[in-house]
DNA sequence: GCTCGAAAAGTTGTTAGACAAGTGTATAAA
DNA sequence: TTTATACACTTGTCTAACAACTTTTCGAGC
């Protein structure tokens, strides 16, 4: 046939349904703190006066907000936000993780994290090293446990796949995102042994020496060594 | 006696609403592929006879699911499945990518690809070595760099990662999948070498026969001439 | 027969009201 | 004071309807 004809995608304005828009709202009003972690949110009705719309919108932007794990709604009770430190990472698949997908998941990591490592041992620029170095001084200052510390430690791998100087490493460690976030979070929690942040920083150290030492082979081993040892640590049995 | 107290941690044996179980219900649908990517969802009303709820439960459930970009609404069209491919990752859907893009992707492939087709070696099953073979059949088939070859092309990787028993593999494949396909049809207008198709036949046959054996350090071998393979044919320079 | 356009059917978006189920509080009884 | 009960409140779910939009169908006109 004469080709498709495929529709042009200039497409309509897209108008927002108000439930997404208003899931936005209640999303900003969260993050800057106006209403403070653990707090109640309006009830139900009291929000579709606000806005001026069905309780069933707003419904249907709280279930968002729970999909997200932002907060958290209790039949007869209400809906309250919960803490940022147990707030379940967000996005790939919706779906809070499980013990054996955290473990999926690190078994995808493994290749990925070595073959990082191997480039940014050969490509890295002083730049590159020292935002790794940073990462880790500031793992180094954290509190065992603190949300600073869990950010550092997503920092230091991030750094290393930016030093590869291949974007889609950088971008692929966005892409798993949150996710990424909850296999740190869950490593930690199912360890037996109370110094993760010691054994972590110690393997991370290794990490950079080598690719210091622009060695790839070192360097590739010592992140391998170190994604083994978060296996490890979250699968004691 | 032994004071009411009873706070009981026991508890309701946390009873899921019914939104989130059927949330969850479809993101297995989904992600197991039952339910194709870019397929439309059954209507809200089919799927509410279907569980048994409201039209009001199932609006939520999708609420939740567009609320992590899996699907996407249009009023009066339907629900449709977003691919894998556009997920989140604005960076790769609507530029085109050039020559250096596509050799910085095969180059996050390659350790990936390569741990896929070990893990596939170890782990396949009969069926999953059938879905590896079909592919291959309708590559063979398929004329030179026709859409069918393509498309068998890309399945024939994602037939490898499904065979992982790593779901993360298979997203993931998927996603670079939609990534590489325009630029692999642009690139394919100015290929000269016409024996490109017998040439990946080959190299997928011997990936297919490592993985028969399950051996995996010949099947990673092979995945890893393969892709340094498609890195070389793509820039002849 | 073919094209074009309008009606019709189908689907998501939104509203309203109602009841069920669970929670928290105030009140009354012991 | 303590305990038990009733009541108000809140989330969970259902039903019915209409609005807004898309896709299909079908007939008029050429």
């Amino acid at each position: 046939m004469t080709s498709g004809e495929t529709r042009a995608l200039a497409q309509s304005p897209a108008r927002t349904p108000a439930a997404e828009e208003i899931a936005q709202h209640l999303v900003v009003l969260i993050r800057e703190g106006v209403i403070a972690a653990g707090a109640k949110l309006p009830t139900e009705q009291t929000l579709s006066r606000q806005f001026g719309v069905s309780r069933t919108v707003v419904r249907e932007a709280i279930s968002r907000l729970k999909s997200d794990g932002l907060v958290k709604s209790r039949q007869g009770s209400g809906v309250s936000v919960v803490p940022a430190s147990v707030r379940r990472s967000f996005k790939l698949q919706g779906t809070a993780l499980d013990r054996r997908q955290v473990l999926a998941l690190l078994e995808l990591r493994q290749p990925l994290e070595m073959a990082s490592a191997r480039l940014a041992a050969l490509r890295h620029t002083p730049g590159d090293l020292q935002e790794i170095l940073d990462a880790q001084q500031r793992m180094l200052d954290s509190q065992e446990w603190s949300e600073e510390g869990l950010q550092a430690d997503l920092d230091f791998h991030h750094a290393i796949a930016k030093a590869t100087d291949n974007s889609f490493y950088a971008d692929f460690m966005a892409f798993l995102g949150g996710a990424l976030r909850a296999t740190i979070v869950a490593a930690r929690l199912a360890s037996t042994n109370p110094n993760v942040k010691a054994i972590t920083v110690e393997e991370h150290l290794k990490i950079i020496q080598a690719i210091k030492a622009r060695d790839p082979d070192a360097a590739g081993q010592a992140m391998l060594l170190h994604i083994q040892g978060a296996s490890l640590r979250m699968a004691p049995e």
